[in-house]
This record gives structure tokens, C-alpha cells and sequence, in this order.
DNA sequence: GTATATGCAAAGTCTTTGCTGTAGC
DNA sequence: GCTACAGCAAAGACTTTGCATATAC
């Protein structure tokens, strides 16, 4: 992978915690800890998994909790639910820049990535349909490419 | 997997009978039922909505049955698996010309749409990214236009 | 102090599977 | 006739929920 995260001159992203509290959220240890798990997340864990990191770090967090949490942060705006077809939700900080996912085929590893065009491409297809496009999902699913 | 029998030699468009019997599938009379279901089906249903059109056709079926013959078909690339979000799979003849998905947010209609630009540009971005592209997955969210 | 969150286990939803009788080829 | 399939119900994977206790504000 290349790039720098964050290269912007702008104001830095709040972190997931201050999110919840402007929104209002009670602040409980369980909803700190899975924020920042997630917040420390550069790839697309699913409920277990999160529950793994956290417990890690708070062994007093339960499953339930967990599933509570992504679910109440994803009705404030403050997560996104993924499927990438394998029966389980992962979840991703909503604030990240937006992007797309290759799933290598091969290896399961998702690669993200983003291109202006296809956005555009986008609106415009839904426009054309009689519609405002509110978001969308895309997957590309693929196989690393041989040299010849 | 096995080579394929059949060329694309003719406009042709076979039933999915027809493809089950070329890829020498045993054909059951519920097979034949959940097939026939498929086929009149112009939208996106669900296991249990195949189920309920299958058992009024012939009330000898078993949801197990269906289950089992979606996957069947699905392994032998007969039927296509969807996800829209709402945890349940969904099925389409996967020989249906393809094309992406526009989701009505207020009413849940499922628009389909085929834009051969968005499917090249999709290849140039796998392709970028190192990967030969062998499926994709594009659904657009979105909520009816207003006119101003 | 009160409303809300948590833990635990039980229940729910969608899907798969073991077993035994049945039917396709 | 052999082998694979169907029905049924039980089990699995993932997720939600009821209830009593604990905690944020």
C-alpha cells in the first residue's frame, strides 16, 4: 500500500469517542473500549473479532455489549456496516475517507481503494434513473494478475 | 470444475432445466419445480419466497429442498446469490444478461441497470490494482428524485 | 437517584446437516 | 439396483433480547 493517511491541511478527524459524546451518547468504559479498538482498526473486523481486540484490552466487556455498541454507533452515523458475503457484519469507522474494496479472491485480504471517476459515474447513472444517490456499495472481486 | 460443453454459438438463452440437464444434474421433480419458479421470477426472491411459490406449485416440497437446490445451482453457476443488506440471500438466473442494482430507500423496490462504462472502468481499476476482475458487486442507494 | 447499560443465557433468524425412506437413471 | 435426493427435525452460525444488577450523569 502507498499513500500517507492523512495528508490534509484541514482540521484533523475527531476520534470515535468524541463523536459519541457530541452526539450524547453515554460514555461507559465497555463503549470506550470498542471505540477505540475500532479507531485502532486498519482493517475490517467483524463482531468476534472486535470482541477479541476489546476484551483484550477489558476483559470485563461481553459479546452482547459489543453488538449493542456497533449497533447503536451505526444508528448515530459513527460506523458502517460491511458484507462481504461471508454471513458476518464487519464494521468500519464511517468518518474514513470514502472508499471501495477489491476482495482478493485467492486470499480473502481486502484491499481498499477509491476513484473519483466511478463516484462520478455513479450519480450519474442514478440521476439518469430518477434518482439521488444516498450511497452505495461496491466490491470488486478478483484474482492477483499474472505476469506474461 | 469441468470444460464447458456448450459454446456460445447461437442466441439461443437456454431454460434452467435445460442448463441443469447439460451439466447432467439429476433432475427431481422438485429441482425441476424450484427451476421452473426461477425462471417466471422477474424479481429478486428469497429462499422462503421460492419456497412459497415452489410449495403452490407442488405442495411436496421442503424448504430444506429449496436451500439445498439454490446452492446446488449456485456451485454448478446456474443461479447468482445477492445480498441486499437485510441478511437473507437472494436469487437470479445467472445467465440473465448481467447488471447492477439501484435500491429505492423509501419504498425497497430494486431497480436493475447496466451501464458499460461503470463495467470497464471496474476492470481498469482491478487491473490498476493488480488484479485480474472476475465478479463485482455495485449497488446504488438511493431516494426518488424531486422535481423542481 | 434515576434512567440507561451490561452480563448472562435464552431465544430468534437464516441456513445447514444427519438420518431414513424414496426416487432418478 | 445403486446412488443420490427429499423430508423432517435437530443443530449451527450469527445476532438479538429479557431480566437482574451495575453504572453514568
Amino acid at each position: 500500500m502507498s499513500g500517507d493517511p492523512e495528508a490534509t491541511d484541514g482540521p484533523m478527524t475527531e476520534t470515535i469517542i468524541e463523536r459519541c459524546e457530541a452526539k450524547g451518547l453515554r460514555m461507559t468504559d465497555q463503549r470506550r473500549t470498542i471505540a477505540s479498538v475500532i479507531e485502532a482498526s486498519a482493517d475490517h473486523p467483524d463482531v468476534e473479532e472486535l470482541y477479541r481486540r476489546a476484551a483484550d484490552q477489558d476483559p470485563r466487556i461481553s459479546l452482547a455489549t459489543v453488538y449493542r455498541t456497533v449497533k447503536l454507533f451505526e444508528e448515530a452515523g459513527i460506523l458502517e456496516r460491511r458484507e462481504f458475503g461471508d454471513g458476518r457484519a464487519r464494521w468500519e469507522d464511517a468518518e474514513r475517507d470514502h472508499h471501495d474494496h477489491l476482495i482478493d479472491m485467492n486470499s480473502g485480504e481486502v484491499i481498499e481503494f477509491v476513484d473519483a471517476e466511478i463516484e462520478a459515474l455513479q450519480e450519474k447513472i442514478a440521476e439518469r434513473l430518477g434518482y439521488d444517490l444516498k450511497g452505495h456499495r461496491l466490491e470488486l472481486y478478483g484474482v492477483p494478475r499474472k505476469k506474461k
